[in-house]
DNA sequence: TCTGGGGTCCTAATACTG
DNA sequence: TCTGCAGTATTAGGACCC
């Protein structure tokens, strides 16, 4: 789900372009919260609908007619509201998106295993082995997208090339609902006529000092000297776009990998001040990280905190322990220690978050309790919850510091008391 | 305009270690 | 035992992605 789109340069010629050895896939859904959401509401078909909510919300996903009126994803609610009044603002289904995910991953697997998921709704396919069972890139890509629509009933788009990054830039020109093929003798034309933030990697920032060097076009970056650049963009972003704007990516496609961090933060409805507030929302919010380890049968090391205060800065703390966890209680106690340490005086706070780094599998680094440790207690007691909550449903069993309190402040989250 | 929640990666400063 | 150095690890912040 691109956020950003570029239109579709020119093509000198009307014949099919060649594809060989264009066999990077990326595919891309079509406004997928919105069409997955619409499919239980049909009746909104071609009307205007924005999927998120909360007055501290932002838009996840909006249909191509909301989108006229200027609305894109990760825009505020309230602006989205405000340039598109007639539109239907439809809450996330979440379950519903990981479903149909998993049909359209499972569509994949059935051309390659070589899949590389970037998210819930796109992925990088390498088609090299499958080109003689199953014909051109261009032939496979549009058999994916005829399968998408028939077994889904949703649109995606297709970008076929010979590396990842072009393919990725395809398939945000080919939406919605279409497919763009890059033939390799003509990626440097390609890519080298976009604007610099076109990039994969180019944000708002980036683009910025990008236009301050002088440098619009991606053409620009490539002609400019490799020590102007990283001097301009550091040592990393410096060889990257250099090698980018040549049509070089040397990245393969990856399959599934492992996490290298589990987290969870919340944004509140109203700003905090009070610390002992704080302490349960870090409670919660422990107790989910710490479940979603166990359930992803991994521990990790480090404990970080994300601060976010009512003027939007942000600051983050750390602390490495000696031995990797799992348990609610040891991520509370240090995210707590660590929050504590702050020596905050009544200030607004209007987000917290709890990150659990360096994560390794539960086979690789059984836990010890130390000596003398109550450790295994909570250890327990967390299993015990697990079993409670595949049996219940999540939150059948909380902390009974999280029972019984008044008016929560949390966002989409009012079932505390 | 007023900014979610899930992540990854990079950079710079500082701390640690041999 | 102390000092300086170099390499590595940790921490914090920021940019970026969907």
């Amino acid at each position: 789900m691109s956020r950003r789109q570029f239109s579709l340069p020119e093509r000198s010629s009307s014949e099919p372009p060649d594809d060989t050895g264009c066999t990077v896939l990326h595919v891309d859904m079509d406004a997928f919260y919105a069409s997955a959401t619409l499919l239980s509401h049909p009746e909104l078909v071609g009307t205007p609908v924005i999927i998120g909510g909360g007055n501290r919300g932002v838009v996840l996903s909006a249909t191509y007619e909301a989108r006229r009126f200027g609305v894109a994803s990760a825009m505020p609610m309230t602006r989205a509201r405000r340039l598109c009044p007639q539109a239907t603002v439809l809450a996330p289904d979440h379950r519903l998106y990981a479903a149909i995910s998993a049909a359209v991953m499972e569509t994949f697997r059935a051309v390659t295993p070589e899949i590389e998921p970037l998210s819930l709704d796109e992925a990088f396919l390498d088609v090299s082995g499958a080109v003689r069972r199953l014909g051109s890139p261009a032939t496979i890509g549009a058999r994916i997208r005829d399968t998408v629509h028939d077994e889904q009933g949703i649109t995606c788009s297709v970008g076929v090339a010979s590396t990842k990054f072009v393919a990725k830039i395809a398939s945000g020109l080919a939406k919605p609902d279409g497919m763009v093929v890059v033939p390799r003798d003509e990626v440097i034309p390609f890519v080298q006529q976009l604007p610099v933030g076109a990039l994969w990697g180019v944000g708002e920032k980036t683009e910025e000092q990008l236009l301050r060097l002088g440098l619009r076009t991606v053409a620009d970056i490539a002609h400019t000297p490799l020590p102007t650049l990283v001097r301009g963009l550091g040592d990393a972003t410096g060889h990257h776009l250099h090698e980018l704007a040549w049509g070089r990516d040397p990245r393969s496609v990856q399959r599934e990998s492992r996490e290298k961090s589990i987290g969870a933060d919340e944004t509140f409805e109203y700003d905090i001040d009070d610390p002992r507030e704080i302490h349960r929302h870090l409670l919660k919010l422990s107790d989910k990280v710490a479940a979603r380890l166990r359930a992803a049968r991994m521990t990790g090391r480090t404990v970080s905190i994300k601060v976010r205060f009512s003027d939007f800065t942000t600051i983050t703390r750390a602390r490495t322990l000696r031995e990797p966890t799992d348990t609610s209680r040891e991520i509370y106690e240090t995210a707590t220690s660590l929050f504590d340490a702050l020596g905050l005086q009544r200030a607004r706070i209007r987000l917290v978050g709890v990150r659990l780094e360096k994560l390794v599998g539960v086979e690789a680094a059984p836990i010890q309790g130390m000596l003398g440790e109550a450790d295994h207690g909570w250890r327990d007691a967390d299993r015990a919850v697990d079993r409670a909550s595949a049996r219940f449903g999540a939150g059948s069993v909380r902390p009974a510091s999280l029972i019984g309190r008044g008016r929560s402040s949390t966002r989409g989250d009012r079932d505390l008391s």
